[in-house]
DNA sequence: CGAGAGTTTGATTGCACTCAAGATAGGTGG
DNA sequence: CCACCTATCTTGAGTGCAATCAAACTCTCG
């Protein structure tokens, strides 16, 4: 997972690493991958110059913490590069994923100061992120802002009602072809790899933490992502490389009404 | 569950009713049950004014379907009064609730003209109803609509998550105890019925929509709730309304940390 | 008092969990 | 370059919790 990270991770692994004032091409939103995506979409220039003035870049390594339960939160972020977790845990260690954090997703709520649930990087990250004080400021007396904040928040609530679905009345393989089609579509709408029905799917996360989004077991994850392979639905390249030659077979897996839109 | 329903009921069962234009304390904000915590929340008298000329409000028979997955939406709305329920439907018919609303809760999403999911009155139901396209003008002119609107819809969004954690990882038990919880809390919010400790939880729902809410089959709701009763922990009056003598026995029995405030 | 929805209880089944080895792969140091 | 080491992943056997199938019971309400 750390094939291409080089250019991206210049910390060690344990401190997060600030690049704030350094002039470099990522400092500039002009030129973000997310630009279109994040919070800041709708912002026009002199919207963004302020934002730039209270934002700095922080990186963290495959499988580090970024923001333990309780913890202080200073800032609230988008996720420019990489895949975070959002996670809650029982009493007894049992854990679920409650937010599966790709590029452009926002992270942090304004107003609130502590963080109520564990954040844990799954792969090389790379985080926007803004001081929370100024940008509470900021969302206040800029609309274009609040209004994008409220547009992602609601469908983070829409992906929040299907994954209760998903959570609460699918088999176990329904439940793994319903997570592969979620990330397929994701990065499908962030313009990659639409190669003629032929769809790579990059999934930087572990059987365990397959398991912690879906509510299932690592070794339940493992056997019916085999009876899929098993059954020709999903091929496999590596463990976490899943190669999908027919997408509607696919989600014919899912259990949903295929009356949907094809894929996005 | 009409015990006292007569004075909100004037509609027939099959069409809501609209009290548009009929002068009556009800029609008039400054009155309103849930002033203080629903969407209009920090309006201002003259922001009032302007909601006030796009709403109507609307009653629904205990049972009746609000929406339809699918429906042209006309309105956005606040549950002024009664319990109803969002729910998502697989093609095999499995079903998942994926909300709950409560009184002040707010229903729809501006900016969506169909409706992505079923809704349906679980008691009789109250609506205060805002026509879409003026409702999101005025969001777009008046912040202290949009922001209380961005904070119910984060903290709908909390809801969910702890909502996915019950979902996945919780056994049938400690669903059912983590439900009345749920709902006990948001009654106390409500300032309803706490009274030294004994806290009464009036919860319109059948086995099978609480069975909906959690993921589990009817007769599984009916046994964990017969095995809390026989253990002490609830006890029932009616099947609709159960009595908790100590909640923070109930709480014990969610799985869930202890660390959280006692009760609200 | 009868009808029907809603609820409870019982018997059995089955899917996913648990416990337990192995297999594979990525990374490290010799 | 290879052997090793640890993570991660796969596979197997047996169990258990909740689902399913089935029937009796209990409220309201007409």
């Amino acid at each position: 997972m750390s094939r291409d990270s080089a250019a991206l991770s210049r910390s060690g692994p344990a401190s997060p690493s600030l690049h704030r004032g350094a002039p470099d091409l990522r400092t500039q939103c002009a030129a973000c991958p997310i630009r279109h995506r994040a919070v800041c979409a709708s912002c026009e220039p002199d919207e963004l110059q302020q934002l730039e003035a209270i934002k700095s870049y922080r990186s963290y390594a495959a499988g580090q913490r970024i923001l333990w339960a309780g913890d202080e939160m200073g800032f609230v972020a988008s996720v420019v590069q990489g895949v975070a977790t959002i996670s809650q845990t029982l009493a007894d260690g049992r854990r679920q994923m409650v937010g599966l954090l790709l590029p452009s997703d926002f992270l942090g709520r304004p107003g609130r100061a502590t963080a109520p649930y564990d954040v844990t990087a799954a792969s090389e990250v790379m985080l926007c992120c803004f001081r929370r004080k100024p940008f509470e400021a900021l969302l206040a007396t800029t609309p274009h802002l609040s209004a994008r904040l409220l547009e992602m928040s609601l469908d983070e609530l829409d992906a929040a009602r299907e994954w209760m679905l998903i959570l609460g009345r699918k088999t176990a393989r329904e439940k793994i072809a319903s997570l592969l089609t979620i990330v397929a579509r994701r990065q499908m709408l962030a313009g990659l790899r639409a190669v003629r029905g032929r769809i790579v799917i990059d999934l930087p996360l572990t059987r365990e933490a397959m398991a912690d989004y879906l509510g299932l077991t690592l070794e339940t994850v493992s056997r019916q992502i085999g009876a899929l392979r098993a059954d020709g639905v999903i091929a496999l390249d590596g463990t976490r490389r899943i190669v999908v030659p027919d997408i509607r077979a696919l989600m014919a897996e899912t259990g949903d009404d295929m009356d949907g839109a094809p894929i996005a």
